[in-house]
DNA sequence: GTTAACGTTTTACGGCGTAATGCGTTAGGA
DNA sequence: TCCTAACGCATTACGCCGTAAAACGTTAAC
């Protein structure tokens, strides 16, 4: 059994979080042992999040996934909400924590971009987890803490430093975003991303055909330069705008801390 | 009574995004007017998401609020869905068009980016709606054809101009969604900000009391220079910092977009 | 052997989106 | 003028959701 010291909701969900055993007294105590464990669910959770999505993930697929009903997980946690906090400390556990700086802080800072973004689109639905109220789980502070020293030594301000850390977090972010929802369009595996943009332009094109007069300098934009395709390359079309839309961010945002670099010193 | 002059969800959507009136013959018929309209249902929707939140919207509550049972309103919008992206481009009809090019591009830009934010921050449940699959509605046409003028005539290729567009946008939703999110934590009014923040730290504090010698360089970047909050300025914590993180990252950016215009001429 | 704590399941409640059904209103043709 | 068919709208129903409450069986400690 499991007893909290002080008390408090935010006690216990830093507990579990921590896996703070110190913290918490292990009291034999008659009843049945417990079969599964945290991590059997908050893994079984991911699995079914990264194959089926985040609407998939109820108490009650989970609980079927693990051969149990829904509501012999709240016995482990609390709710589903502590649950999810829980699947996102924990997938933040397989990012990388060390980069190599000898090669200057810029490249590895685009090394920690790309691992970041793969990260998201490895598993989307972690972009549905607020990112506002952090989690403070043990794996979040660690990636923080890469991304961190990745800047340590370069000549920034404490202040500046934390503002542009915010700022790279939130730029690959919002990037990985853009991917990672083109691909849920229409549910699981209707439509392909292609086939609906092309339904949906030709539909546009006919409802509103005097659409290129109204918004010249948009059309203009989009149209020019597309990139594209590769021979056997079959990534949909709006996942190919947004990696690149991905790579020159990067870019400009690279460019603009160095500006600030430069100012600082 | 109204009909497609092709057929198809998307040409269904797009007349109503576009309010088409052309595209469709309106055919009179027999059976009872409609009480309602679109305009209606989906101002209804805004008010509701603005004031309760987007998961207080359903077809339920936005036809009670109309007196009129949820499945009312499928006789003028096909699906939920499809009222969701018709509140998105009704929402972004209220952004300026036209912003003061003769103070220059970057000057121009911020203001925008301040317009966008605010906007962002008074209908936070528009961050909810995907934006990788456009919507293609008028409004989002307007605004994302508002933000490439500001850019059309400070020497940068078109497709140079197309990724920095999708940053910069990228980066506004970014960073407004942090504040969004931080005002939404534990459900309508249950404990503010602050409140959470602090009992969670201090959760995290007995939990975890060597936090500091493990990540030290989180630590020591978080604590130094937090924002002073002015005598009568309530804004809670997370949000005086995201605001600051807006601002720095938008500096960074037109920075970086400065090198970008060097590089090309 | 009794008791009390515990893991788990079952049932139940009020929410969701929406398909199906039915009712009452209304315009056009007879 | 009446009939009919189309239509707006409400009701009901289905299978989901998170989770509270209760019931059941197992088990350790006394």
């Amino acid at each position: 059994m499991v007893v909290y010291a002080g008390q408090g909701e935010n006690k216990r969900t830093m507990a579990l979080l921590w896996r703070a055993h110190g913290v918490i007294e292990e009291k034999v105590s008659p009843g049945p042992k417990q079969q599964l464990s945290v991590d059997e669910i908050v893994e079984a959770a991911i699995e079914l999040a990264d194959s089926e999505g985040m609407p998939a993930v109820s108490m009650r697929t989970v609980g079927k996934l693990l051969g149990r009903s829904g509501m012999a997980l709240y016995t482990y946690v609390p709710s589903k909400s502590e649950l999810v906090d829980l699947m996102y400390d924990h997938a933040l556990g397989e990012l990388p924590t060390e980069y190599d700086l000898s090669v200057g802080w810029r490249q590895a800072v685009v090394a920690w971009a790309h691992d970041y973004w793969a990260f998201f689109l490895r598993h989307p639905w972690v972009l549905q987890v607020s990112s506002a109220r952090p989690v403070l789980g043990p794996n979040e502070f660690a990636s923080v803490d890469t991304l961190v020293r990745l800047l340590d030594g370069i000549g920034l301000p404490a202040l500046r430093q934390r503002r542009i850390v915010g700022t790279l977090t939130n730029f690959v972010r919002g990037a990985a975003r853009m991917i990672a929802e083109s691909r849920q369009a229409p549910g699981a595996t209707g439509v392909s991303d292609d086939e609906w943009w092309y339904a949906r332009s030709a539909a546009l094109q006919e409802v509103v055909p005097d659409l290129a007069e109204r918004f010249p300098s948009v059309i203009r934009v989009e149209s020019e330069g597309a990139t594209p395709s590769d021979e056997d390359d079959d990534t949909p079309y709006l996942e190919r705008e947004a990696t690149a839309t991905f790579k020159a961010g990067l870019t400009v945002l690279l460019d603009g801390i160095e500006t600030a670099i430069t100012q600082s010193s």
